[in-house]
DNA sequence: CCCCTTATATCCAACTCGCGTCTTAGCTAT
DNA sequence: ATAGCTAAGACGCGAGTTGGATATAAGGGG
C-alpha cells in the first residue's frame, strides 16, 4: 500500500545511517587442483579482525571500476596469476559479517590449472593453499573443510568459508554441462585427465566408457592426433578444447 | 608479480577518488504470470535520467541492512506484495550502468502466484504489466522483450532489460530440477497447472504423460484427494507441493 | 442416456547410461 | 626379438528414462 505520509512522519522515521554506504569488496575463490584434489588460495591475515586465520583474497572494488575489472586486478595484483576463468558466484551481505564496518562483497569463482596453480603458489610467498574436502554427495550442498598443507582443519576468516563451500556447490552443478571443467586443464590434455578433473570435483569415480561417449558427444573436444608421451603403457590421445559453437 | 613499489610510484598512482563508495542498490524482477506468459512487475519513471522508460523496483540498500532484507523491503514497499520466492540473481556493476552516479545492484528474482501478480497491479497503481517475450529456445541465453499491455516494445531503463532477461534463463534453467515452479502455482493446483506454469517458462510445449511422470516421481506432489471445481468435463486431481525432504 | 472434453493409465519404441569385456598399442624385461 | 604388463580405446548388453500414441475414466450438458 503505497500513500503518501506526514513530513512528521518522514522525520521520524529518518535516520543519517540509513543513507550511509556499505563498502565494497570483491573475494576470489582461487582454485584448482594439487594432487588430485581441490585447492584454495588463502592468504594468512595478519591483522584483527580474526588475525592469524586464512582468508580468501580481496580487494575494494574502486569507483570506477567494473566488478569483473575489480576481480581481475585481485587475480593480478594478489595472484599474479594469468587471466583465467574468471565467473561472479554470489553476494554476500550480511550486516555483521566484517566487524570493522559493513561490507558487501561480490564473491567470484577464478580456475587455474594445475600448473598455474603450483606456480602461483611458488611464486607468492603470501599465498598459501588449502585442500578443500567436500563432506556432501552430488549437489546437496552444505559446509566444506579446508586443510593445511599439514592437515589440521583451517577456520577460515569472516564467512570465507560459506564462500568456498558455494564455490565447490556451483562447480559441481555446472560441470558436466557447461565448459568450465576445461578452465582446470592444459591446452592439450587426454580424455583420462579430463575425467580426473570431474571425478576430483564431483569427489566420485565415474564410469570410463560412458565418460568418454558423454564427453566425445559434446563436441567439445577436438582430437589432435598426437599422442601423449612419456608413458611406460600406451599413451593416449591429446584433444584440445573447442570453444563453444 | 608482488614486489614493492617506491612512494613517488604509489603517490602517482593514488587517486582519492578510488575510495570512494559505489552506491548500493537492489532491484527486484517481480515475475509472474497473466494469461499463461510470464510478466514482469515495472515502475514508470518520472525523472531523469530514463524518464519516461519503466523500470525495475529497487531500492538503496540501508547501512544496517542485510541484502536479503533489502530486498524484502522492496517487496513489501514498492509491490506491498504478500512474502514470495525470493533468490538473489546478480549483481551488476559496470561502471556507467547509471549515469548519476556509480550504483551498484545486486538483482533479485521476485516469483508471484498468478493471482498475487494480479493482486499488486490492481492495487499498486505505480505497477505496471510488462510481457516477457522470450526469443531464444532452451537455456541458450540472450536479449528479451518486454511488451507492454498494448503490445508496444518498452525500453527498459538502464541494464534491466538484462536483467530481465538473466531472471527468464535462470528460471528456466532451475525450473525442472528444482522447486521454483510452485511458487508460480496457488497452494492447491493440478497436473495440468503444474505443466503450463513449465510450458509458459519454457516457452514450449510439453509431453503430457512424461511430464506426469516426472513430477510424480519426483516426490514434490503431495496427492489431497479432492478434485478442482467448475470443469464442464473430468475435473483433475489438486494436489499440494510437498517442501523438499 | 448419449456425447463432449479432458484427466489418468498403458504401452511401445528410441535413446541414454552404467558396466563388464575385448582388443590395441607402447614400453620393458628377459 | 618376443612375451608380458598396463592402460587406452572399442564394443555390446541390460536397465532405466523419455517421447509419443492410444485407450479408458469421469464429470457436465444436451
Amino acid at each position: 500500500m503505497i500513500q503518501a505520509e506526514s513530513e512528521a512522519a518522514f522525520l521520524a522515521r529518518y535516520d543519517p545511517a540509513d543513507y550511509a554506504r556499505p563498502a565494497l569488496t570483491v573475494d576470489l575463490v582461487l582454485l584448482g587442483l594439487q594432487g588430485g584434489q581441490p585447492a584454495v588460495l588463502l592468504v594468512k591475515r595478519a591483522e584483527h579482525p580474526h588475525a592469524g586465520r586464512h582468508a580468501l583474497p580481496g580487494g575494494f572494488v574502486g569507483i570506477g571500476e567494473a566488478l569483473d575489472d575489480a576481480a581481475g586486478r585481485v587475480l593480478r595484483e594478489k595472484a599474479g596469476a594469468p587471466p583465467a576463468h574468471l565467473e561472479q558466484l554470489y553476494t554476500f551481505g550480511a550486516v555483521n559479517r566484517d566487524p570493522r564496518m559493513r561490507i558487501v562483497t561480490v564473491a567470484y569463482l577464478a580456475l587455474l590449472t594445475e600448473a598455474a596453480f603450483t606456480e602461483v603458489l611458488a611464486r607468492t610467498p603470501a599465498l598459501q593453499p588449502g585442500r578443500v574436502a567436500v563432506p556432501w554427495a552430488g549437489e546437496a550442498g552444505g559446509p566444506v573443510t579446508v586443510l593445511s598443507a599439514g592437515g589440521e582443519v583451517l577456520t577460515l576468516a569472516f564467512d570465507h568459508a560459506e564462500i568456498v563451500a558455494l564455490a565447490m556447490l556451483r562447480l559441481r552443478g555446472k560441470l558436466d554441462y557447461s565448459e568450465v571443467g576445461f578452465a582446470l586443464l592444459p591446452d592439450l590434455f587426454t580424455l583420462r585427465q579430463l575425467q580426473d578433473v570431474h571425478e576430483a570435483i564431483l569427489g566420485t569415480p565415474l564410469n570410463k566408457p560412458a565418460f568418454r561417449r558423454r564427453m566425445l558427444d559434446r563436441g567439445w573436444l577436438e582430437p589432435t592426433g598426437r599422442l601423449e608421451t612419456g608413458t611406460s603403457y600406451r599413451p593416449a590421445e591429446l584433444f584440445r578444447f573447442r570453444k563453444g559453437d
